[in-house]
DNA sequence: TCAATATATGTACGCGTGTACATATAGTCT
DNA sequence: AGACTATATGTACACGCGTACATATATTGA
């Protein structure tokens, strides 16, 4: 798993709460791996007591306190190692192919509103990237002067750009293959015509 | 999650025990979706528990006796109704875009060869799907008479192939950026020169 | 005034799932 | 003769992670 290097990494730009981390998630590795608020907090406990960070609660005026994490040596140096340990594929879970697979089975028109709804996610995912992604990362990269760490993530974007490109096309090759084949011979929706 | 879907699926295909399953997973949707044998078991078993599928123990002669599972009408209306329910998006689980967003803080020359592996990776899967795969299908669509079935099967290899062939693309457009960016001014690699 | 939201920290529970282990037979290869 | 592979069924354990819940303060909007 890559949650505890991931907060690794973010804690290494600077020292940072849980809540922090979770807003800087949000902004960025989001993207491409998912984290909830406890998930984040029960993770950090954990790393702690591997010694690869500190904490350090700052009293908070009116607010709560701050636990705020800083890297040890220890976390520098697992951090490191993961970066430079062979990459790990990932293992492909998408839910959306398990239902084209048994597609047969189901009446062409719904199967053509499934494949109509991804597209629409994934166009909303397109414009989210190009519009309000790309600005964030050119955002952080003048806040924290991390010029060098945006090109990379803008790969990672580019990444995100090139995958939801990819699952449109696939969702137009699919409707078009639909709307030359029509109804199939075994009129399996002739009972909803039109 | 799919998997009591997809094995109510397959079964409906035809009656299988949980070693039936397995094989038939690793020819289709494994590509799609992950299942080891213990999860099959497990899960068989809360779906008859369910009233989904019931079993039915054949003796096997010298080999071991065979657990037989078959749908229920209850499991039948079930696989249906899944089927017809708004689709689920993939939340993204992307470890290698982990590291590339933290790649700055690695050697270039390392995560060149990162991105080489994943590249190899793709591109063994690409040859995989357009050979092997392929086959498969034709194999499974004469056997048992499914040339309507496999019309969605190829479109879920289809979106195998163009999401190998986009991350390639990805790989190739990552590397030609370092190539021109050549050594960063930070120097990060100049102890591994050449 | 009441509700909602943001800041900030967590605990408890349970599900999904991966890895390792246990068991038994038959055939094949070295 | 011993090792390995295929067939066939599972159990046990542990980890990752999502959901719901608990707590406390300050501000904003209806």
């Amino acid at each position: 798993m890559s949650l505890p290097h991931a907060l690794l990494g973010l804690i290494r730009y600077r020292p940072a709460t849980g809540y922090d981390l979770k807003n800087t998630f949000e902004n960025s590795i989001h993207f491409f791996w998912n984290a909830a608020l406890p998930h984040i907090y029960r993770t950090l406990k954990q790393m702690e007591t591997q010694g690869w960070i500190v904490s350090n609660v700052e009293p908070g005026e009116g607010k709560p306190d701050r636990k705020v994490y800083r890297l040890t040596e220890a976390g520098e140096k697992e951090f490191l190692r993961w970066l430079s340990q062979p990459p790990e594929n990932p293992e492909p879970r998408l839910p959306m192919l398990v239902k084209v697979f048994f597609a047969r089975q189901m009446p062409v028109r719904e199967f053509k509103e499934h494949l109509e709804k991804w597209r629409a996610h994934y166009a909303g995912l397109l414009e989210k990237y190009e519009k309000e992604v790309a600005a964030v990362i050119e955002q952080y990269s003048l806040r924290y002067d991390a010029s060098e760490d945006a090109c990379y993530w803008r790969l990672t974007l580019d990444y995100g750009i090139r995958q939801a490109k990819m699952v449109i096309e696939w969702c137009d090759h699919a409707l078009e293959g639909l709307q030359t084949a029509a109804t199939p011979p075994n009129g399996l929706d002739a009972h909803n015509p039109g």
